[in-house]
DNA sequence: AAAATATACTTGACTTTATCAAGTAATTAC
DNA sequence: GTAATTACTTGATAAAGTCAAGTATATTTT
C-alpha cells in the first residue's frame, strides 16, 4: 500500500472520527458549558494548582479569551484564584468545593457518552478497540508534538 | 479490564485525537476556508449534483448558514445553481470549472498535512496506523449511526 | 379548484465564540 | 534606574453559528 492510499484511508478516518468527537461534545454542550470552558475546568482540575500561564502552556486558547472565561468561573465560584506571594503578577488558581463538583459532574457526563458509544460491544471488541488507540497514539505520537 | 477503564482510556485518545485533527485543520484554516467552507466544499465534489437539502442531510449545518456558505460560493464562482425543472423551489449544485480546482487544491493541502503526520513512519507502523484506524470505524460503526 | 399544509431556500437580527491589540502592574535584565 | 519582559485584563471587533420570519413553489385536504 503506497503513502496515497494511507493518506486517503487516514483522512476517512478522520472524517469519521470527527463525527464521533461531535457526538460527544455534543453531551458537554448540552450540559451547558462551551467546550472551551469544559477544556479549562477540565485543565483546572488536573494541573491544579495552577495559573492562567500554565493552561495556555497545554490548551490552545487565546490569552484574553481565557481571562474571561476564568472570570466566569471565578464569578459563578468555581475557583479561587490567589495573588501569588512571589509574584504577584501570577493568580494562583484551585478549583472550590464547588468548582470540583462542577467538574466531576462534567466528567460524569463524559464518561456516560462514551460508554454509551461502546457499551453494546463485546470484551474482544472493547480490547480491540482500546488496542488501536493505543497503536494510533504511540504512531502518530512518536514524531510529531501534538501534545 | 472494566468498562471504567476502557472509558478512561476512550477519553484519553479523544483528547489526543482532538488535537491531531485540530493540527490538520490548522493547514485547512489556513488556506483561506472556514471549516464549514471547507466541509460544504468537499461535500459538494462528493454528492455532485446536489440541493441545499441534500447537503443538510449529510452535514450537520444550519439551514441559513448553508444558504450564505453556498452564496459566497456562487459569488466567487465555485459552483452554478439551476433552478431544477421539475421543482422551482430546488436548485440543482454543481462545481464550476474554477470550483473544482479549488477542491482540488484544498484536498491537496489536506492530503499534504496528512501526509507529513506519517512520512516518517516505517511501512509496518503504516500497516498498524490502517488497520487500528479500520478497527476503530469498524467497531463504532456497529452500534452506532454516526455516518 | 380553493384553502391549508408542507417543503426548499433566503434573509435579518442576534448570540456565541474567538481574536487582536492596547493597557496595567509587576518582574527581570541591563 | 531604565528598558525590556512577563502575567494578566479589557475594549473593540471579527468570525462562526443560530433562530425565526419571509418568499416561492409544491402537495395535500376538503
Amino acid at each position: 500500500m503506497n503513502m496515497e492510499d494511507v493518506v486517503i484511508k487516514m483522512r476517512e478516518f478522520n472524517r469519521f472520527y470527527t463525527n464521533i468527537i461531535s457526538v460527544l461534545d455534543q453531551s458537554v454542550l448540552n450540559s451547558g458549558y462551551s467546550l472551551a470552558e469544559a477544556r479549562v475546568l477540565y485543565e483546572i482540575g488536573r494541573i491544579q494548582p495552577c495559573s492562567a500561564r500554565l493552561l495556555m502552556e497545554s490548551i490552545n486558547i487565546d490569552e484574553g479569551y481565557l481571562s474571561r472565561i476564568l472570570n466566569v468561573f471565578a464569578k459563578r465560584g468555581f475557583l479561587v484564584r490567589i495573588q501569588s506571594e512571589e509574584d504577584k503578577r501570577i493568580y494562583e488558581i484551585t478549583l472550590s468545593e464547588k468548582g470540583i463538583l462542577q467538574l466531576d459532574n462534567l466528567n460524569a457526563i463524559a464518561n456516560q457518552s462514551n460508554k454509551k458509544l461502546i457499551e453494546k460491544l463485546t470484551v474482544s471488541q472493547l480490547a480491540d478497540l482500546i488496542k488501536s488507540m493505543k497503536t494510533i497514539s504511540k504512531v502518530l505520537t512518536q514524531h510529531n508534538h501534538v501534545n
